[in-house]
DNA sequence: TAGATTGTTAATCGATTAACAATC
DNA sequence: TAGATTGTTAATCGATTAACAATC
């Protein structure tokens, strides 16, 4: 699968025009934006000419429009939705990270099969029992799942999910997931975020 | 800087070579680590001579002693404990998930600068007031650090720790951090994530 | 105009893959 | 031995960088 690299600049080019559009900047160049993502300027011209959106030589990119065509490659003029399962720390760590607006996509509900951890708000986000899933995703079309229970539960909801027709998952158990080749899988691995730090601020 | 793939794989083949130890597994193939880490068998042993562990054409690799070399490649025969900063959802989440032992380093200790959250121990990590920090990574020799702070803070806060002799940084705010070449940042990008999840489950 | 930025192409760099002799 | 795996090299693939004419 391609493009890994280009969407994740796009995921960051998107949250910095944010900011650029709430400090009210209107244009915006490739270098500025370059500077901000550690990349250079060409390969964000590049990214930027793939998104369909072109430039000015005078006056750079125009910071609302640019976004808005950003959010359209993204997510195709609809918002996106997603359901969060496994309702304990980091679960609720990742629904107040969401409702803070650190991101443009909304988590619709969380599911757990802990009775006493269901039937309530946190965060804005409405947590359900888990038997109640199947039923939430088809009536709102839902398409993406975040998954963060123990390790030893994850494949199990990993297929629930599949079968329930979920297309992509961001995993953050330490488990490799098994899934069909139609469903992406991302694997949020904080340990090895850690190994890696560990290794380079050692070189 | 170079080897990034190849040391975030080799943090892959350590949980799955942990794994393989506590099911007493004494040998095993590169094409059975490729498999569970979705690569080729050739990539696999290409990163095992990396870190100088030869194989065996009858047997493959030893597990456990290739399981040693692998740690001392990371963290060069010593222990590597780190420092997290914000005793928030996310704090306590990560606190909790290396407690549990899915990762082989140990957060030693947390620092939060609300008075009410420190002075206790939150899943065997101590949890200390954040002037007390500097002092506690100079007497530790702590060369890593996860910052889980709001976005606001999170500048600042970095600022304080590459004072303080801080060499990796292990960033869960949604911003990016200015800091020396010296100092190594990975940003774990929870947004950007789900946008890359979004976007390959609906190509 | 002059100058900075744009889109675009060619060159470079690095990582993955394919192929194979050497090994146990 | 026969067979599967090993280390290793060459070929391929993709992504980044350098360079530059076109643009406002």
């Amino acid at each position: 699968m391609k493009h890994h690299k280009t969407i994740e600049r796009l995921s960051l080019y998107r949250r910095l025009l944010q900011n650029l559009e709430n400090d009210q900047v209107e244009n915006v160049y490739s270098h500025h934006l370059a500077g901000m993502c550690n990349v250079t300027a060409a390969i964000v011209r590049k990214d930027l000419m793939g998104v369909g959106y072109l430039g000015n030589p005078r006056h750079g990119y125009q910071v609302n429009s640019l976004l808005k065509c950003i959010n359209v490659y993204f997510e195709g003029n609809e918002a996106n939705n997603v359901i969060l399962v496994g309702i304990g720390n980091l679960g609720r760590a990742l629904m107040s990270y969401f409702s803070k607006g650190n991101s443009s996509t909304t988590i619709l509900s969380a599911f757990d099969l802990d009775d006493s951890k269901v039937n309530r708000v946190i965060c804005n986000v409405k947590c359900l029992p888990y038997d109640e899933m199947k039923t939430f995703i088809n009536s709102n079309k839902i398409k993406t799942a975040i998954i963060c229970v123990p390790k030893v539960q994850a494949q199990k909801v990993a297929d629930n999910l599949v079968n329930y027709g979920i297309k992509g998952i961001l995993n953050f158990a330490p488990t490799r997931l098994l899934v069909p080749d139609s469903v992406f899988v991302e694997n949020a691995d904080i340990s090895m975020f850690l190994d890696k730090v560990i290794y380079f601020a050692s070189k």
